[in-house]
RNA sequence: GGGUCGGUAGCUCAGGUGGUUAGAGCGUACGCCUGAUAAGCGUAAGGUCGAUGGUUCGAGUCCAUCUCGACCCA
């Protein structure tokens, strides 16, 4: 509820006396009667009122601009960054132990395709963490790398070679990989001045590459360290495998379209138990089974025995049979086995599952000369589901990854029956050398095959067609199937006998431990997720069947079995042969004719050996890069180990895992003491960004539109650990946020044209409220610091936001201006302001220099113009710790509280016509407590409320009615007054003294300050 | 389908171990100022804290389920 505040006649002109008329005509007729009241003080005063004194205030002076055109500015400044080449200046600064060392260690991105936003915000984080630490006083180095090898880019070339009308089978090896490394190239060409522009300090000229010859020659070094200590090893793992290619594929190279499968209904019989119930599996793979080897059920799935009482004509399901299956498929399968009346018997525990052992549904058949005659284990497996099917899964553990997954942990056999172009061994019973898919693509008789053996062994229940999602070769868009071909692993669970034992004696005890003890990771919820991937992941996979990739620098014997001792060449020698060719000539001579002679020349005779040209895994690559960077670098880091990894939440299974394997196996243990990740970005209502959609943000749309800045003020207010969104309306609100930061500087600066040494001021004699303004620096000293470190940029953007609207701009510079403007150029208030305002610039500046370098360094050079000048050759200034004042602090909030009090209380008689501005208020302020009294009367209430007089009285808040003035703080109450006097012509404060003195219409101050 | 993380005013963020009417800034509306002026100041309106159920004297905060979204895996 409003209460008039006020008792005394409206001074306003534009209500004084009229208010029977303002009434009857309403606000919106005002205007009506504005020309003819807008006269009457013209008339009543006397044209003497209008001396003008704004030649003699000292009004903010500055060349900083209102408007930032950064999208135009930027560029210059990146030129001159350059030119100065302050990256490198700071490095000599460094030199030595001059300053601590601090890593962030870059995570390459890929070298292919223009930037996005995700790698803007991933780079941006990073920039800011680096600056950051080099202001807070470390020597911040940053080295940015590319991800250079891989099949994407190989794609790229083979698609060139297509348009051409060439196969790539028929190109050199060499040939290829060298126009690989030229796309590459061109890439990070391109990407480095996209990352430039972002304002993105760092070591452009001499990045890192993983195509380096260097690099090529570690990756292959440290690839050989897995073959000296024994954790490579030759396996098989079942891949997507394009029979019509004859090669392998990967889920990138794959597309899914519609496709009609065979499915069949097998019935396993068990060797003993189950009553002797046939168990039944379903699969649309026909082709599979005579690679079975388990059948698996779901450890959670209700089973139930069932049998069969009636079939129509056509069904292959026999009256009588006893068949166990999931009772939530129960029904379905019995209308695809045309069964048409059936009993469930009673439930099947699935503990009645264990230890059961099946026989193979072409076991002991005459023909199959026993391939066939061994036990089919039931297992228990997570993936299988009551979806669809009959709760049991046909296992073939070479054509599934399921399949495997339970092979590798019940340890059951791989087969090798299906060659590399679909069709089974020569010599396998029955179904020898018939094709799965032909070499068009088109089924073979395989499927059909199988189907009839079943029917003929009496194992088919029942047989149909479904249409699926299948996939195909994006190349040659005929289907693939799944097929185990060798590959080589890494043992995670080896044990090492390397020397480097203190976190663990193999690679994932070591990756483990440094997990739990040796990284800090940010947000926390990192730890767990990498932890439990680790913990559970498989063997490391590091063979790819491409040729753009550092090859697996390794020799089989002939004639030996992968599970020989003498399988693979481990030679110190050749090792250090094979480094140093690539060290010259890069990876690519693994690739020239007669290399592997060259190599083994007078170690071992070279025709008794094959080499192997697998490329390796691109996070081998990526997992290397603290080797050949950190390790070997001269701007690397001491002990080979990085300060901070950055990177997306997705890197916890890409960067952060491989180079935590990595280094486990290599130095024993993580290669970073700190995990930071951010989220994604996504749009504005929080949905993922795609072309399709049409909801993307380009980083180049933002800095063209807004510049570089506004996307980095996006960053650092945001909460990146999180996803964040994006979008024009988000933008918009950046830009408005920039706009009041910049006019706060720029209210700074102009205050402190001329600032002169001479004018500085003892922090002793300076009023209270500038020693507040240096406590709230110093709080926020040990608040910026403080969140700098954590990596909390939203947090340091947030409080310095705050500070700069509600303590600079709405109270510190609004009740300094009539100082700052008025006040004689020697007066000690004055040069307090000033002598604060320029501790405050050094801080501010700097403080924002790692969000905003441009606008930093533009506030930089517009204080101190200079050619070689920049805010970013400065460090955070120190700050004494004796400007804090708790006390100071707690009376300035108290203080403040009052003042929103009055300030609301001026709000009514504002909106009631009786004041305009709060100058033309009077404010009386009652407090009921003495020791209030005394706090109050310590200050100048008017100059704090920027008011023209105070009156303070000690006692309760009412009027002579005794109702309230109006809300209260703590008992306080204030009430508008008029003052008395007349408005000093220079100073615009309604003073009594106004008329007095040498100069015209004007106060004491003022007349004095004139001179 | 599985695992992980997240959902607080239009926007960006605060809200130790559960405890009084959930905070800030921006934006918006209205007003003032016209000596920060394509600025500045003031006041105000805005939230069933994703939903439901539970534990408790008391839940944004703890538990369960659901929902939406994202990432990883299948």
């Amino acid at each position: 509820m409003r209460t008039s505040s006020v008792e005394l006649p409206a001074r306003r002109s534009d209500a004084s006396g009229w208010p029977g008329l303002l009434q009857a005509t309403g606000a919106g007729c005002a205007p009506l009667f504005l020309q003819a009241e807008d006269i009457l003080p013209m008339c009543a005063d006397t044209p003497e009122t209008t001396v003008d004194y704004r030649d003699t205030v000292f009004l903010p002076e500055t060349e900083f601009q209102m408007r930032a055109g950064l999208p135009a500015r930027e560029p210059e400044w990146l030129a001159r960054w350059e030119r100065l080449a302050i990256y490198d200046q700071l490095r000599e600064k460094g030199r030595g132990d001059a300053r601590p060392a601090f890593v962030l260690h870059d995570g390459p991105p890929y070298a292919n395709g223009h930037l996005h936003i995700g790698h803007a915000l991933n780079k941006t984080i990073k920039d800011i963490i680096v600056r950051s630490h080099q202001m807070m006083g470390h020597d911040s180095r940053y080295v940015p790398g590319w991800d250079c090898h891989g099949l994407p880019i190989e794609w790229k070339i083979e698609e060139q070679y297509r348009a051409k009308g060439l196969n790539k089978d028929d190109v050199d090896t060499v040939t290829f990989r060298q126009e690989c490394r030229k796309f590459a190239e061109n890439w990070v060409t391109v990407q480095r001045e996209e990352f430039k522009r972002l304002g993105v300090t760092g070591n452009w000229a001499d990045p890192y590459l993983t195509m380096d010859f260097h690099a090529e020659a570690v990756i292959a070094e440290e690839f050989m360290k897995f073959l000296m200590n024994g954790t490579l090893y030759q396996g098989s793992k079942p891949v997507m495998w394009s029979p019509v290619e004859k090669t392998a594929l990967a889920e990138a190279e794959v597309e899914y379209h519609d496709h009609t499968s065979h499915t069949i209904w097998v019935r396993f019989t068990p060797a003993a138990g189950l009553d002797g119930a046939k168990i039944v599996i379903w699969t649309t793979t026909p082709w599979t089974i005579p690679q079975n080897r388990a059948v698996a059920y779901g450890p959670g799935i209700a089973y139930g025995m069932y049998r069969v009482d009636t079939v129509d004509e056509k069904s292959t399901a026999v009256a009588g049979e006893l068949l166990v299956l999931a009772d939530a498929l129960a029904e379905s399968v019995m209308t695809a086995a045309k069964v048409t009346g059936f009993t469930r018997l009673r439930d099947v525990a699935t503990s009645e599952f264990e230890g059961v052992v099946l026989k193979h549904p072409y076991a002991g058949l005459e023909e199959a000369q026993g391939e066939w005659d061994y036990d089919v284990p039931m297992l228990p497996g997570d993936h299988v589901t009551e979806d669809a099917g009959t709760g049991f899964v046909h296992t073939a553990p070479s054509h599934g990854d399921d399949d495997y997954q339970l092979g590798v942990k019940f340890k059951l056999p791989m087969t090798y029956n299906v060659e590399a172009d679909g069709s089974y061994r020569a010599d396998l019973p029955i179904f020898g050398g018939q094709a799965i898919l032909d070499q068009d693509g088109k089924e073979g008789p395989a499927n059909v095959s199988n189907i009839k053996q079943l029917a003929w062994a009496g194992a088919l229940l029942a047989k149909g067609k479904i249409k699926h999602s299948y996939p195909h070769s994006w190349r040659s868009k005929a289907p693939v199937i799944y097929r185990n071909t060798p590959q080589w692993f890494a043992a995670i669970d080896h044990k090492l006998d390397d020397g480097m034992g203190s976190y663990g004696d193999t690679i994932r005890t070591r990756a483990l431990r440094s997990i739990e003890e040796l990284v800090k990771f940010t947000p926390v919820s990192g730890r767990n997720r990498l932890h439990s991937m680790i913990e559970h992941r498989p063997d490391w996979v590091l063979s790819r069947q491409r040729a753009w990739g550092v090859p697996l620098t390794c020799f089989t014997r002939k004639g030996a079995k992968p599970t020989d001792a003498d399988f693979l060449l481990r030679n110190a020698e050749v090792n250090a042969r094979i480094a140093a060719a690539f060290e010259v000539d890069g990876a690519d001579v693994w690739y020239v004719q007669g290399f592997k002679e060259k190599v083994l020349a007078g170690i071992v005779d070279p025709s008794d050996y094959e080499q192997v040209y697998d490329v390796l895994d691109v996070w081998f690559d990526s997992g290397s890069t603290h080797a050949f960077v950190l390790r070997d670098r001269a701007d690397g880091t001491r002990d080979g180990i990085a300060d901070v990894y950055m990177e997306g939440t997705d890197q916890h299974r890409g960067w952060f895992h491989s180079s935590l394997l990595q280094g486990s196996a290599t130095i024993g243990r993580a290669p970073y003491r700190n995990v930071v990740t951010h989220g994604f970005t996504l749009d504005e209502k929080g949905m993922k960004m795609s072309k399709s959609i049409g909801n993307t943000v380009a980083p180049q749309e933002v800095i063209d539109e807004y510049g570089a800045d506004i996307l980095r003020l996006w960053v650092a207010q945001t909460d990146y650990t999180a996803d964040q969104r994006i979008g024009p309306k988000i933008l918009k609100g950046t830009a408005d946020s920039y706009r009041r930061l910049r006019n706060t500087l720029r209210f700074m600066l102009g205050a402190l044209a001329g600032f002169d040494e001479a004018e500085r001021v003892a922090v002793a004699e300076m009023p209270e409220l500038e020693r507040w303004m240096l406590h709230r620096l110093a709080e926020l000293d040990a608040e910026v610091h403080a969140n700098y470190r954590a990596f909390n940029f939203s947090g340091v953007f947030q409080v310095l936001f705050n500070f700069c609207t509600v303590d600079l701009s709405a109270f510190w510079f609004d009740v300094r201006k009539d100082a700052l403007y008025c006040d004689a150029p020697d007066s000690l208030r004055r040069r307090a302001v000033r002598t604060v305002m320029d501790l405050l610039f050094f801080r501010l500046s700097t403080w924002l220099a790692p969000i905003l370098p441009f606008t930093m360094e533009d506030v930089w050079l517009t204080r101190f113009p200079s050619e070689d000048g920049s805010v970013h050759l400065q460090d955070f200034p120190a700050t004494p710790a004796d400007w804090k004042d708790e006390a100071l602090g707690a009376k300035m909030a108290f203080l403040r509280k009052v003042r929103t009090n009055a300030n609301a209380m001026m709000e009514i008689a504002r909106t009631e016509k009786h004041i305009g501005s709060s100058l033309e208020a009077k404010i009386l302020i009652r407090a009921p407590e003495p020791e209030q009294y005394r706090l109050l009367q310590s200050v100048d209430l008017a100059e704090l409320l920027i008011v023209s007089e105070v009156a303070l009285e000690l006692g309760r808040p009412v009027n002579d009615d005794g109702t309230p003035f109006g809300p209260n703080v703590e008992g306080i109450g204030s009430k508008v007054l008029l003052p008395e006097g007349e408005k000093c012509q220079r100073c615009w404060k309604i003073l009594p003294d106004v008329g007095t003195h040498a100069h015209a219409h004007t106060c004491k101050r003022c007349d004095a300050a004139l001179g």
